[in-house]
Parts: structure tokens; C-alpha cells; sequence
DNA sequence: ACAAGAGGTTGAACTAGGTTAAGAAAGAAT
DNA sequence: ATTCTTTCTTAACCTAGTTCAACCTCTTGT
């Protein structure tokens, strides 16, 4: 039982892996263990790490020029985060990353990855299906931020993502769901009162 | 001069092919043209190609339950469309895709791409960082829904693309922004005022 | 114990954007 | 040429969601 394991265990279940291959991964995994309210990625400073969330929970958030803070993605458990257009291009994020909670991750370098594709081409189907999944969610995101009304957002993010209450406050998931925190009061109040 | 050529050479772009992978992929694509207004995928049925747009112009779109069409995105030359989600899990699609324009596209079924990535893995990395870049681009989309105003999101519509409005009806635009095509006449009258 | 924050709620006044309906402009079809 | 259809615009009115300010409740630190 290493410190990769979860990950190991998690890449397995799209790429059958090797002993080699698990060790090499373990190798050029940094574990990171974050206090709630951390920094693991820092809006304005080039995105050094791919983030890989073992336990706790994240958020990825953009600072706009009023600095009203965007909450871009939640990640928990065996999910990814962080700025891939900093990362990939090597261009300062616009993107900052901070625990909701007490958090253990893995931080996988640009040259990691790099390393770990040229010698294991395998396991670019990893990636490959990873980003696809996260896409179709995307894009399914920003269609029903155009069709549903906010009430309806919030039941179905609460539907897709019950583990996320325990670990998110309110107003960040009105953030994620694009209306303010006084907006999802009402709307709670008012799906209270229904049932 | 073969009809995926075009194909062929994105993917080049990324991955260095061989002949004979040059060969295969030319032999499991099929090419179709399509007029202006065709239905290239419908929703309700499983799709069952992953579509590539050689020349000319798609539109991909949700109709919700009022029966309100949202355009989900557009593709024009070297850009792929189509619902990932059902091809993948072979569940009926919610998109559907249509030409805006008279157009030659590749289809290339979910059997093909499957036999193609087992047969050459290397081309995994293709999509990998297809989908990669198409990511950064949805995130930044579903951000900018969120941080920013009607005409600012227009704008920033026509610098990022420009070649669209030779095909597009400012009503698609305005449904890709997310607005009513009668709020975005208000937005371009504000904008032409202005100068 | 106390203060100081952070998160959440409420309500009143406001605004960005939606709705409805009608007309103008521009293609496409006969 | 002229009709038909689709796209775009305008204007009056409407509403979902915002803003601002006050207040309440928990935590957290001293």
C-alpha cells in the first residue's frame, strides 16, 4: 500500500496496468497534503501540476475583474483539477485551486506526464476517456445553464453530486450554478415550502 | 489525393502517421456530403458516427422540453461534432446536427474508431489532445456565461470567430451566447451606436 | 467570556434580459 | 416580378435574478 495506490487503482479501471507501469506511476506522483482553505494552484502563476484529488475535496475557481470569484469545478475524490490550458501551453492560469477540506492529493508534472506518455503510449486511452467523460459533462453543463431555470440547476446538481453538501458551502454552489448566494436562499426557501 | 486528405493531415498535425496507417484511416472513414439544412445526427436515436467537418459549416443543438432549439456548438473545417455521450454509451443522443451550410464531413463509426485506436494506440494521443483542447475551451465558455454580460460575450464571440458569421443566422449566435435573438439586436444596436 | 469572521437568510428596490407582437429586409421559389 | 418564408429589428411590457443592507447563527481565535 503506497501513496499512489488510489490512483493506481483508478487508471486500472481503464487501462489494465503493469507492475512496472505502477511503480514508475508511483514514482513521479508528489503527495501533497492540504489544510482546508490551501492554495494548490495560484490564478496569475504558470500551472505547474495536474492535480489529482485522493480524498477531500477542492475547488477550481476564476477571479473576475470586479474579484468576484466563478466556481469553475469541484473535485473530490478520484477526480482531476486544475488549469490544463496554464499547464499544457505554459501561460499564467486565470484559474486558482484551494481545499474546501482538509485534503490529501497527487501533483503529476507537465514533464511527469510527459515522461510517463512517451513510455507508456498505453496509457494516453487513460487521458484520452478521462477528458471525453469530463466534456460530455461540460458541455451539458453550459446547455443547461442556457435552458433551465436556476431552481431546476440546483436539484439536479444536488441529484448528480449529493457527496459535494457534505464538503461545499452554499455559496459556492450558487457560484457553480451561476446565480449569488441571496438567489439560492430563495430558491431553497421556495423548494422547501413546495415539498 | 484521397477524400480524407484533409483528415489525414490534422491528425498529422499531432501524431506523424505512416503510410499504412494513412491507408487504414482512409479506408475505415466515409465520406458524406451534405446540403444546407440536413440532418447529420438526430436526437433520440443512438448516434453512431463521430462526425468530422472537412468543409463548410454544423450546428449541434438541444431542444429542450418547450421545444426552444440551443445551440451547443458549431463546427466548422477541422473541427469534430456529434454527442459523445451516446456514441460512447450507446444511449439515444439529446443533440441533434445539422448543416448550415452545404458541407463534406467523415463520419467515422464507433466501431472504426475503436478498431483504429487498438489497432494503432498511438493515435490515442490525437484525441487525447483533441479532447483536451476542446475542454479548456468549454470551461472557459461556461465561466464566461457566468462572469460576463450579454455584449461582452458577443464580442469576445466574433473575435474568437470570426469566419462563423459568413455562415451563422445571428439567431444560432445568440442561442450559443445563451440570449434571445431579440435581446442580441438590442446588444448590436448598443455596440453600432457606440462604434 | 468575548470578539471577530464567515456563512446563511430576508426583504425592498432595481436591472439585464425575456416575451409578445408586429413590421422591415432579404432570400429563395414559382 | 411577385409571392412565400426566413431572418432581423423595434417597442412595450414583464420577470428571473441582482444589489444592497440588515440581521442571525455558527465557528474560530484570543
Amino acid at each position: 500500500m503506497n501513496t499512489a495506490s488510489s490512483f493506481i487503482a483508478h487508471i486500472n479501471e481503464t487501462v489494465q496496468l503493469t507492475e512496472e507501469e505502477k511503480q514508475f506511476i508511483s514514482s513521479i506522483c508528489l503527495p501533497l497534503t492540504v489544510r482546508q482553505g490551501d492554495f494548490v494552484e495560484r490564478s496569475g502563476e504558470v500551472t505547474r501540476y495536474y492535480i489529482y484529488v485522493q480524498s477531500g475535496c477542492l475547488m477550481t475557481y476564476f477571479t473576475d475583474k470586479d474579484a468576484v470569484d466563478h466556481v469553475a469545478q469541484f473535485a473530490t475524490a478520484r477526480w482531476w483539477t486544475g488549469d490544463l490550458h496554464s499547464i499544457t501551453k505554459g501561460i499564467p492560469s486565470i484559474y486558482s485551486t484551494r481545499a474546501l477540506a482538509d485534503s490529501e492529493v497527487l501533483l503529476l508534472s507537465k514533464h511527469s506526464q510527459e515522461e510517463l506518455l512517451e513510455k507508456y503510449p498505453r496509457l494516453e486511452r487513460y487521458f484520452r476517456i478521462l477528458y471525453q467523460n469530463a466534456l460530455v459533462t461540460h458541455l451539458h453543463r453550459i446547455i443547461q445553464g442556457h435552458s433551465a431555470a436556476a431552481d431546476e440547476r440546483y436539484i439536479s446538481f444536488r441529484e448528480k453530486y449529493p457527496s459535494l453538501e457534505q464538503y461545499v458551502p452554499l455559496k459556492y454552489i450558487a457560484s457553480y450554478l451561476g446565480i449569488t448566494p441571496e438567489f439560492l436562499s430563495k430558491v431553497r426557501r421556495r423548494l422547501m415550502e413546495k415539498g
